[in-house]
DNA sequence: CCACAATTTTGGAGTCACTGCAAGTTCGAT
DNA sequence: ATCGAACTTGCAGTGACTCCAAAATTGTGG
């Protein structure tokens, strides 16, 4: 059967209410624009929108909700005696150099980012799906060398790995939005990813290490650890 | 004048409402309690609740923003010769035998677990803090080293820290909601929080490597793979 | 003690996201 | 054409949160 009236219908309207929030909201920002609006916009009433997207968030993030499984593609697409980490750094600089979008690093990302800064909510929909994309990750990992399931080496590997590159991209994003031109951004980033990538795969074993008393001038005032004392009184 | 009445009640009124509140969350959950029965039950108008609280999620966050800054104590804190890697793996299993509530492995923290997991809003919360508590942890670290804004070394280094003890400790407090008694899970989690530590200070550049074609078993891409050189192929 | 100003509290009206329900309306198959 | 299922709609309602203007309370000076 493929694909009845009914149901062709059915994605129609779910992109128009889509596509019209998207307009929306590229013009006026995510919180002014109302639901009613949009439905309004869009030729439907409210509750119909309602019943395509669960929350008003799920109308921006729609799009981007496929992003999830990408770094799976990134695991499996790693070349023979390569590592993830190697293979995720090859894969953000390729979308550094070729400014793909599964970074954020797109041309037009900053108009993107400036509606979600200006929006909690949207920022707070961002996490979730931060997390559930590292959550994807940490299964095709444990999936990949079968782990048990108490072996928390895969979701420790996929936090650091998407924590790395989400640093790396909000930096970007940040100097984007402060009005920089990417030319100006690109070569810095390039330095800063090839570090951060080189610490991820180095480990931070030696880094900040207080220096020993009578050793080099920085021995810094001996902060007593004093009062650990007090909290939620239990 | 070391607090007037007016300061006073108005600290009294704050306490009793955040009190009151708990107290409500405690017994019936985060969604279902509203806050005009709060403000019924701490005896002011609704009005007053939002004048102390901005949200009702702070209404719950409230003594939890402390924790903001406990990570800066743990980098002051650290000895002679030790890294903040170190210092984090020595204080996260000191908490861990003390039961100490900083990581959340309070006894009886799996009630505020069981509340905070049945409502979203507050997920995003806790979420939210996270974030507070990696920012608050990057700038203690670029402090210390007085590294200059574009070295993102300290972000990536505080995001690699936390995400492994939340990791841990959600990890931890899964197992305590499903009914688990503290005594199975404290020597798992003891063994688990070395393997995450070990791996924070090695890197996990050898992590997950794709075997060779012809060859199957474990084949250790070494030390060795030294490439450098990522010319980036556009 | 009495104004007088500053601050806090309150009530009320209103917005907006979101839910539930009971009616239409449309579509697919018989 | 007809019937049942699925989709849409309107309506009423809840709950968090805001704005505003009127009390009520507190601090200060005469």
């Amino acid at each position: 059967m493929e694909e009845g009236l009914r149901e062709r219908k059915k994605r129609e309207t779910r992109q128009r209410i889509a596509d019209v929030a998207m307009g929306l909201f590229m013009t006026r920002g995510f919180d002014p624009v109302t639901v009613a609006e949009i439905a309004r916009a869009a030729d439907v009433s409210v509750n119909t929108v309602f019943n395509y997207f669960p929350t008003k968030e799920d109308l921006f993030a729609d799009r981007q909700e496929l992003v999830t499984d990408l770094p799976q593609q990134v695991v499996r697409g790693r070349r023979p005696g390569e590592s993830v980490a190697r293979a995720f750094r090859r894969d953000f600089l390729e979308a550094l150099g070729s400014r793909h979008w599964r970074y954020g690093l797109n041309e037009g990302g900053d108009v993107f980012a400036r509606i979600v800064n200006g929006s909690p909510s949207l920022v707070a929909k961002l996490r979730e799906l931060h997390v559930a994309r590292e959550r994807a990750l940490a299964r095709a990992l444990a999936d990949e060398l079968d782990a048990d399931p108490d072996d928390l080496t895969p979701q420790v590997v996929a936090t650091q790995i998407l924590g790395t590159t989400r640093i790396l991209t909000t930096h970007a994003v940040t100097r984007m939005l402060a009005g920089e031109s990417w030319e100006t951004i690109a070569p810095d980033l390039r330095a800063q990813a090839t570090a951060a990538f080189d610490l991820l795969e180095s480990g931070i074993g030696d880094y900040c290490v207080r220096p020993s008393v009578g050793e080099d001038g920085r021995q810094d005032a001996g902060p007593e650890p004093e009062d650990h004392e007090h909290g939620p009184e239990d």
